[in-house]
DNA sequence: CACTGATGTAACCGACGCTTACATCGAAGC
DNA sequence: GCTTCGATGTAAGCGTCGGTTACATCAGTG
């Protein structure tokens, strides 16, 4: 009765991949409070028991969601950068490739910067999230050397992230206030405001 | 046994405030997943029953400490507005007070911003947080019918609550790189970004 | 000094995270 | 083609949680 179990019952199939995408829908449906192993389970109308057999505990199952989210946003600004070389440019894609993906994965947003409930020391989340840091450090370092920077790198780094950090987190709170909840319109205002900013710090030439 | 109770022991004497207190201390030693009604009673020697006296639920008792949280809140910006009388300097004022109060109560800022866990829309919050919201607003309004704003009033609003919220959060999750985890120094880099930004934004005669 | 309302206790409920013993399957080796 | 075995699922149970209820103890009032 499984979406995608091929034969009988006893067996599921890929049990694993399946509570990963369940507990997604989880989350929007329910919100990420209510995500618990024994849910996800009998939403799959699997046993309590069955998915220890694949994760040792609740917060193995949140991390490994939140790897999959950062796999997403990767691969959202490396779509973002696809042709893009000015630097300056370049830090502005990224900072739209998480937007674009912190407002159309809300769930998976969610998750990863819930860092109660998951491993974010273990698993490579650290790391990526630190390499993630240093290619925008690095954008920026890059625009100042060629003068195009009205501010200090690291000033409009920590700025930069802020930004679309509190963007993102204010739309998924619900404070965009008379935008509504409409998700393209919300893209639409908080890449404005990213894009505004950076109008801002640009030395023309 | 417990901290504050005057005669022997069956009565606590003021459970209420003290369990707010101690939800408080508990927060800040183990996280705010660790918060549970039955912590929170043994942690003040108290059976686990009793607490439901003065609170029906684990969310009811974390919405009395985002109460208290919005009350701290309000003080402090009110300290910072204190003698400020132009609009725009109204507007930073606000945001210092905002990222003071974040910063210094990190419990009391998690808690709030925990809407999963508290009844943001029952409780006077949202009124707060929406009166909060119209008195910038107004501030901005006001600095660019002087014409001292050099961008939209309502995009230097949604960026400057973007930004301070991004700080203040990017702090919590320990996310300001070198600075380590000294809460002074991250107050003066916080408070920098936002005079930085505004600085950006300001017209000056 | 009995009564009463407020406050704390104790025992209980279903659900949860997690463990363990056992059942069932698919595939590999003979 | 049968057996064996590792992987995967089930069933039952442990301790704890949020929350409820019946009862015990207190402080103040008539």
């Amino acid at each position: 009765m499984t979406t995608s179990t091929p034969r009988g019952t006893y067996h599921h199939g890929d049990l694993r991949r399946a509570m990963i995408a369940e507990t997604i829908r989880l989350i929007e449906a329910e919100g990420l409070e209510k995500v618990t192993l024994r849910e996800v389970a009998r939403r799959l109308g699997v046993s309590s028991g069955a998915p220890f057999r694949h994760v040792p505990s609740r917060m193995a199952l949140l991390t490994l969601v939140a790897e999959e989210a950062m796999e997403r946003l990767q691969a959202e600004i490396a779509a973002a950068l696809e042709g893009v070389s000015a630097p300056l440019e370049r830090f502005r894609a990224t900072g739209h490739g998480f937007l674009r993906w912190a407002i159309r994965n809300p769930a998976h947003f969610q998750v990863i910067s819930a860092r109660g409930l998951i491993d974010f020391e273990g698993s490579g989340l650290r790391r990526a999230n630190d390499a993630l840091r240093a290619m925008m450090a690095d954008q920026l370092a890059e625009a100042a050397a060629q003068g195009m920077l009205g501010d200090a790198p690291e000033q409009v780094l920590i700025t930069g992230r802020a930004l679309a950090y509190g963007l993102a987190r204010m739309h998924l709170d619900g404070q965009f206030p008379s935008w509504g909840l409409d998700p393209a319109a919300a893209e639409q205002v908080a890449i404005a405001a990213i894009d505004r900013y950076l109008a801002l710090v640009t030395v023309r030439p």
